[in-house]
DNA sequence: TGCAGTTGGTTTCAAATGTAACTATAAAGA
DNA sequence: TCTTTATAGTTACATTTGAAACCAACTGCA
């Protein structure tokens, strides 16, 4: 028959990855194991998606942004942010008005509702955060900084 | 009026989290750029999904694992594992067979295919991770190592 | 003005995912 | 052996997510 089989040469390896030595995959598995961890306590607590505590998170941070500049800053696409929006201005935890001049664009501000949820979490998340460093001695947080701040191409 | 509003005394600060300095996210957004852009190589080429290509990663360091090993070691769950595989033996990739021991139990291995696809996936995903890499000082690379066995408990 | 292109944001539809229930086999104990 | 319990894997259903289409408002420019 033609189309011989391409068997694999002997004289050659496959090669397989080890995962558990490949970089984008430890990355995968701590990232999810961390964040999942922090998404359980807020979660359980006031029933908060994670997408919808970043969005709190960034307007913590910056008051009355846009959608967009959420999106922006939390790397998130458009539709999550617009979703998480819905949510939260249901939930009476952020308030929207229409920017006067520009009558798309929404600003955005936390509630008192939000703020006193905000207050509880962004301690638990830092606990978090912290008990994750404890497992560092000093010059090994100092060199996680420098090596992220690399990875990320600043 | 009862149930005075209790806004934040003032002496006392929000204290917002900045995401761009706060350790789990920076994880998240970290991983899932580069693990995306390893999949956008596969997904373009094959077809293939992330879980897919990760059971296919699996299969090709552990041959003959059953699918409930398979989930054990990707970290996936084994409905995860089942769909995947679904699709992975129906586009011929992978095949399954019944472990004579043990009737639940299924064989799983790559097929000529599946190595083929293999053969070139594993080159490209180690080639992103050494253009990570490539970012860092060799005593950058040591200590992130370190950072990781660390963080991940070992 | 008024039309073309852009931007902010939402909606719609399909695909991916998680949880729980289910089937079949195996193992353990009375 | 008969019954209970555990395990491998799939199916069903509900929820989440993403991509693209969409609408409304703004901008630039003839």
């Amino acid at each position: 028959m033609s189309n011989p089989r391409k068997a694999t040469p002997p004289g050659i390896k496959h090669a397989p990855l080890e995962l558990e030595h490949f970089l984008p995959y430890r990355l995968s598995i701590l990232s999810n194991t961390v964040s999942q961890g922090i998404a359980d306590d807020y979660q359980r607590l006031y029933d908060l998606s994670m997408t919808e505590w970043r969005v709190m998170a960034v307007l913590a941070r910056f008051e009355g942004l846009s959608a967009r500049e959420v999106a922006d800053r939390t790397a998130m696409d458009k539709v999550a942010v617009s979703r998480a929006l819905a949510r939260l201005v249901e939930a009476g935890r952020v308030s929207r008005h229409m920017a006067d001049n520009d009558k798309r664009r929404s600003v955005l501000d936390l509630t008192e509702a939000g703020w006193a949820i905000h207050d509880v979490v962004a301690p638990m998340a830092r606990a978090r955060e912290q008990a994750l460093l404890d497992k560092l001695s000093e010059e090994e947080r100092t060199w996680l900084v420098r090596i992220l701040d690399r990875l990320q191409d600043r």
